[in-house]
RNA sequence: GGAGAGAUGGCUGAGUGGCUGAAGGCGCCGGUCUCGAAAACCGGUAUAUGCAUACGCAUAUCGCGGGUUCGAAUCCCGCUCUCUCCGCCA
């Protein structure tokens, strides 16, 4: 959520920032709204501060009201609820106005209002020219992925690893949750997998993102579409300690996602999928590191692409692409040589204070000093079944079989995947 | 699923209708003392909103929501969460 404080004060830059993300933000309703609040507030509080008088008065005197105290103030508190009521009313369809807007894009966000203004920061060295059979067929061979057993558990987009390449996965989750958190000094959770709908609102999921999510009607509890929201609503609500920060976490998830609004997409293989495994980094900092951070975390993902060997390229979107709660977004995208096609395998974005201001998650930067909102980040480290993908199809030797990126064979005990 | 207990400030813990935004203690911050420190003593220590250039003033908040009352942390109703015991269960 934006700031109320300083899109009133400041209406026309609001304006400009969300018209280069192809946003028409209700920025006059928003004001106006605002002005009765405030209007509302201080009527109320004349009232209220009248009542409390009279009735400290009698409390004083030890005495009881007179009849014309009584009537007075019963009409008093009468017209102090029907104030409270309509700004009660004011305030949720200043919240309902406010929740769908999206964040502003830092100024150093290319313009562009779809992918094909993505800046391409850089490639690195591995090659692009590479061709090789897509994941589907040499993985299906080796009898490693299974995506007749998944459609029918589950359905179209699900799908089943066996042997060798259920371990794969396994290794790479683990090989990366160790870089983080013993190299990169980020905490590993374990969170909940279903989450309360004021989790998702804080996160920024809902209420616009509500058709790709999976819910529990029973429970009103929503499927994890990203270990993101869960690791941001760890603080929510709360004064974060002096010094405490940066707070970094990790954690491995599934991410269920419906996906629906891309069907007929990428459907061949397991690229777009309605549950994966994915490690996400998450951060806490001060608003002053906020944009050191983000590079940091672009290196500490970049690095787990280096090390298993992967092509890949750094994207920066420009300010049409990025996402909802994000103000400053890199992608990383993996060279798949079968599908001969650059799959995302991370996403790094800072949210900046838009998603503790959701989530009413605030730090004290010292002790006595007033609470501040944190900025959240958050960077995929990274997205399994397209690493696996990519490890796969890279790996592909002249035989058939795949030989795997040594840093794994630590947590395989094996190299190479042969056909059965 | 059944029975019971509880939820007050950073922590602990008083408080059954007005003098309680909230005693006392701990912690923290500042000061006195000291060569320095400890101890002792003095003072200060919640969040949010509105108004004001400002000193500041006002309002709200004692798990959450509603009700009674001139007035609610305190009385009534509903909910959530935590703890204990029983049942069930990976």
């Amino acid at each position: 959520m934006l700031s109320l404080e300083q899109i009133v004060r400041d209406p026309e830059n609001f304006r400009t920032a969300l018209v280069r993300r192809g946003e028409d933000p209700p920025i006059d309703k928003i004001v106006a709204l605002d002005s009765r609040r405030k209007e509302l507030i201080h009527l109320a509080d004349i009232d209220r501060a009248n009542r409390n008088r009279v009735s400290k008065a009698i409390g004083d005197e030890r005495r009881k009201p007179t009849t014309e105290e009584i009537t007075e103030m019963r009409a008093a508190g009468e017209r102090i609820k029907q104030l409270e009521l309509e700004l009660s009313a004011v305030f949720d369809e200043l919240q309902a106005t406010l929740l769908p807007i999206p964040n502003t894009p830092l100024a150093d966000v290319p313009d562009g209002l779809n992918e094909e203004s993505n800046l391409i920061e850089r490639t690195s060295t591995g090659k692009t020219d590479r061709h090789g059979n897509a994941h589907w067929d040499v993985a299906t061979k080796l009898g490693i992925l299974d995506l007749e057993a998944g459609a029918s558990i589950s359905g179209a987009r699900f799908y089943v690893l066996k042997g060798k390449g259920a371990r794969l996965q396994r290794a790479l989750a683990a090989w990366m949750l160790d870089v983080q958190t013993e190299e990169n000094g980020y905490l590993e959770i374990d969170p909940p997998l279903l989450i309360k709908q004021q989790t998702m609102v804080g996160s920024g999921n809902l209420p616009k993102f509500r058709d790709n999510l999976y819910r529990d009607e029973e429970t009103d509890l929503w499927l994890v579409p990203t270990a993101e929201v869960a690791l941001n609503g760890l603080h929510q609500g709360q004064i974060i300690d002096p010094g405490a920060l940066p707070l970094k976490y990790v954690a491995q998830t599934p991410s269920f996602r419906k996906e629906h609004t891309s069907a007929g997409r990428d459907v061949r293989g397991i690229k777009r999928v309605h549950q994966f495994e994915k490690v996400e980094m998450f951060r806490y900092v001060e608003p002053e590191h906020s944009e050191s951070a983000l590079e940091e975390m672009l290196t500490e993902a970049e690095g787990l692409c280096e090390r298993l060997g992967l092509t890949y390229r750094v994207v920066k979107l420009c300010a049409g692409d990025i996402g909802f709660q994000s103000a400053k977004t890199y992608d990383i995208e993996v060279w798949s040589p079968g599908s001969e096609e650059w799959l995302e395998v991370s996403s790094i974005s800072t949210c900046t204070d838009f998603q503790s201001r959701r989530n009413r998650t605030r730090y004290r930067p010292a002790d006595r000093a007033s609470t501040r909102l944190p900025h959240t980040l958050n960077g995929s480290g990274l997205a399994l079944p397209r690493v696996w993908i990519a490890v796969v199809e890279s790996g592909l030797q002249e035989d058939g079989s795949v030989v795997i990126p040594e840093v794994l064979t630590p947590y395989t005990g094996w190299s190479r995947i042969e056909s059965v």
